[in-house]
DNA sequence: GGTGATGCCGCAAACGGTTACAGACACGCG
DNA sequence: CGCGTGTCTGTAACCGTTTGCGGCATCACC
């Protein structure tokens, strides 16, 4: 049965594939093996139903004519892309080029495409949505990392069949994975008020161009926690929020520091905001750990290197 | 003539999407616009031969059907994907974190998908030049951020209609960015040399599990030359090479600062590098800029913060 | 030997767009 | 008025897979 198969790509050359000649398709390669493009196609997909010889040979007929399936086509007729789409706020920045690393590593794994999309405001947000809805086929699935929806959008979403995940914030009509930030924040300030300082700054996130507000506001609610369980109210005027970029860290926290009863210490939502404090705590030749002790949030691996004191969070499993 | 659409639309609800009824294809556009989908094609995607007044019924009309086009049987008909693929070593990485990013603005705008993909073997590069060749119709082109392609491959690549750019290293079949390692290796030392430095070290980066090798190679040949310019000849000894971990940067670096004939100042290929030698130093307890000098070659933020010396390369334009 | 179950396989109809080609129409001009 | 020119639009043939359904052996079993 399959010996004339077998037999007639015996000794070929293995690579023809040379030149742009007409490009192979499933068709040229059911008719080499003497089979439908029905078998060829659940063969080469692993499908049941195929006899063990005859998905041999497909295999080896495949390979032999270097046969690569048109993605565009199989989705179409299979309804589904096997990608998933990402939006991050900023793909450079730290934790989420580590998480999309993680989500990269683990979708190869799985099979899937990993399409990224910057996502910085509500109108990349809104565009980001509406192309990855099911209707039209671009992806299986979204993530959004630190890309906050609202109930209703999420809600709208789901209805129409969208897959959706989201990360660092919480939504109902979403699996959603998150760190509990309120404890990030009560944990990072419990820590600080052990170390005996009584005048702890915050430096909170502000939610101009980011588009999930609830991180700050937690580990704000964190903060404010760790001190009522202490008995303590924070002085709001070492309450101060920045963008996160270290510049602009670094002239809040410079102001701060300045002050008359400047803090002992500085809690940070991200490692960004820290570095900045550090910088303008230079600026003022204050000591970091003695003069001032800072604490972030992330984890870069820079961070031991100038004694800055984090929350670790696991961005990978 | 267009009467009778803009009449029959008006005062309708905008948004009639909700639930899953089915799906608005581009026939349902057609017939409400009393037109062709071959029209409706048209209009939708600004190509000409479609009279004014036809094409402003046609958006009107899939605006308010809220028409989505499938993308998969768009790309299928056209043979076009408006999708990049994008390969890096590690997505996770600051400077491949910020080129994809950099990439990603400009794809945006220009109408492209950005598909991400970790390649950091052998075999995960040669799994992302098959699966982003034409014939497979995922991509209409690939990005190589420092994933090197030999030039029997890159040939093969584009003999077959594949369309190629290269960041971080060349090679003759692809068009290629990168920055003239040579000089950057050359300028770094020349530094060193003019600060009156004599014993420089240079922490190479091995090639094991990176992609390009050319690029430590280049650097470490402006290293040799700039030497050579000055009449010196480099100690052997003062030549190392890791990974790109600051961990193993850190142990290498510890080694040679302990060293009878240390040197005094240290050139890293990366600045994750030079972090992992300021830890060493740290470690031995000598001072950066008084017992030591580091230069390295990013230029994170946080550099500045520590005292690091970098030759700065701009990633994004 | 008849019969129902089972396992493989092929036919052909989708999937939802794009586009070559040709038709229709208006217009200007000799 | 006939005809060439140019602009707009429709018809229908793809694009290359997937998959529901039915056919046909083969096999076990009564």
């Amino acid at each position: 049965m399959a010996d004339l198969g077998e037999a007639s790509l015996a000794g070929r050359p293995v690579a023809q594939a040379a030149g742009a000649g007409s490009p192979v398709r499933i068709g040229d390669v059911a008719r080499a093996a003497e089979v439908s493009t029905a078998t060829v196609s659940r063969a080469l997909r692993g499908l049941p139903h195929v006899a063990t010889a005859t998905r041999q040979r497909v295999l080896a007929v495949a390979a032999e004519l270097d046969y690569r399936p048109n993605l565009p086509a199989a989705r179409l007729a299979a309804g589904t892309t096997n990608t998933i789409a990402v939006a991050v706020p900023d793909p450079a920045a730290w934790f989420n080029a580590t998480m999309v690393g993680a989500l990269g590593r683990e979708m190869t794994a799985a099979g899937y495409d990993l399409l990224l999309s910057g996502v910085a405001n509500l109108d990349e947000r809104q565009r980001f949505i509406e192309l990855n809805g099911v209707r039209s086929g671009r992806s299986d699935a979204v993530v959004l990392v630190d890309v906050a929806l609202d109930e209703a959008a999420a809600e709208a979403f789901v209805a129409q069949g969208g897959r959706a995940v989201s990360v660092g914030f919480r939504t109902k009509a979403l699996s959603s994975v998150t760190i509990d930030n309120v404890a990030v924040g009560s944990d990072a300030t419990q820590l600080l008020l052990r170390h005996g300082h009584r005048r702890i700054g915050l430096l909170s996130l502000d939610s101009g161009d980011s588009l999930n507000f609830s991180i700050p506001a937690h580990r704000a609610q964190g903060y404010e926690q760790a001190h009522a369980e202490a008995g303590l109210t924070p002085d709001p005027a070492l309450r101060v929020s920045t963008s996160n970029s270290w510049a602009e860290a670094r002239r809040a926290a410079h102001a701060l520091l300045q002050s008359a009863e400047r803090p002992s210490a500085m809690f940070a939502m991200c490692d960004e905001q820290a570095f900045g404090i550090m910088l303008a705590a230079r600026d003022l030749e204050l000591c970091i750990g003695e003069d001032l002790s800072v604490v972030g949030v992330d984890d870069h691996d820079q961070s031991r290197l100038v004694g800055l004191t984090t929350v670790r969070q696991h961005v990978a499993r």
